[in-house]
DNA sequence: CTCAAGTGGATGAGATGTCAACTTCTTCGT
DNA sequence: ACGAAGAAGTTGACATCTCATCCACTTGAG
């Protein structure tokens, strides 16, 4: 017990504050972009995708909970409020009576039609113009890299 | 009106894609793992951070909110429910009668020092293992980049 | 077939985050 | 000196998110 702490280097920490903070900015700004232009969360917005994204048009609530990374609970809470406002429906699946689909309904494919393009353009803005192509495959090849490395790692 | 939206090419989408993904995950992996290790939530550690680490030990809340990119009402809010579990404290502000300072309590120190070194042994097992030190470097540089670049854009 | 274990989801409580007022003070121009 | 504008914080309402728990149905071993 009580073993000296392995800190940070001081570039080590550099760099991860230096993501971090990227990061925040990031995701925060476009989230709150994407709630002002087409009164959608990112929640909302992911789902969407996902859904409509598929011939489809219609997921079982745990493959649509797996496709984004999240808890059951969450995507339940989630797909429970976006029914209220009507951008998804869900329908019973003949397969397995525990079961659920969830459906876009014709206003869901209409709110993310509309939201896509304008969401799109801040991310082309905020993000992959800051970048050349070639740093923006590298940040792309290193964020893969570090994916994989965590599939690796328990917890 | 209407105009045909510039979406983004297969790449830019791919590198998107693969970014977002890998930092939901991280963030998302993180701030579990403290919550289960340290029973504080990835906000309480930002703030105890922010505040031990300066020589005071207190900082007014604005600059507090300022420093993590927060907005003001967040870590009002925050800093409410910190001190009711005895983590911080409000202070009176002698300069500016509208003010508070926040300070860390005693509980706070204790709270961060028995936090920190499990938080950072994960961020180091999750992320800086996962590229090497000319990698690390390279994502460092791109993701101030980005922020760079999103400072200079509106919004 | 039958029952225990596992799976797909739903739900309630509690912690958080966001937005829009609202209050109090401070500043500044005149 | 005085009123308006702006800054510092607080607050309430409401949307989320997480965790633990619960329920109903499926499945697999015997």
């Amino acid at each position: 017990m009580n073993e000296t702490p392995r800190w940070l280097e001081a570039e080590e920490k550099a760099a991860w504050d230096s993501f971090i903070r990227m990061q925040e900015t990031l995701i925060g700004r476009l989230s709150r972009l994407l709630q002002a232009d087409s009164g959608m969360s990112a929640s909302d917005y992911i789902v969407l995708v996902s859904l409509t994204g598929t011939s489809e048009g219609r997921m079982r609530l745990l493959e649509l909970a797996n496709r984004v990374n999240w808890e059951k609970s969450r995507m339940s809470h989630q797909v429970r409020r976006m029914a209220k406002r009507g951008l998804v429906a869900r329908e019973e699946c003949p397969d397995d009576a525990r079961g659920a689909f969830v459906v876009a309904t014709p206003a869901g494919y209409k709110a993310i039609e509309d939201a896509a393009p304008l969401h799109v353009e801040h991310v082309r803005r905020l993000f992959v113009d800051a970048l050349t192509p070639n740093q923006l495959s590298t940040f792309a090849r290193l964020s893969q890299r570090v994916s994989d490395h965590m599939e690796k790692q328990p917890d």
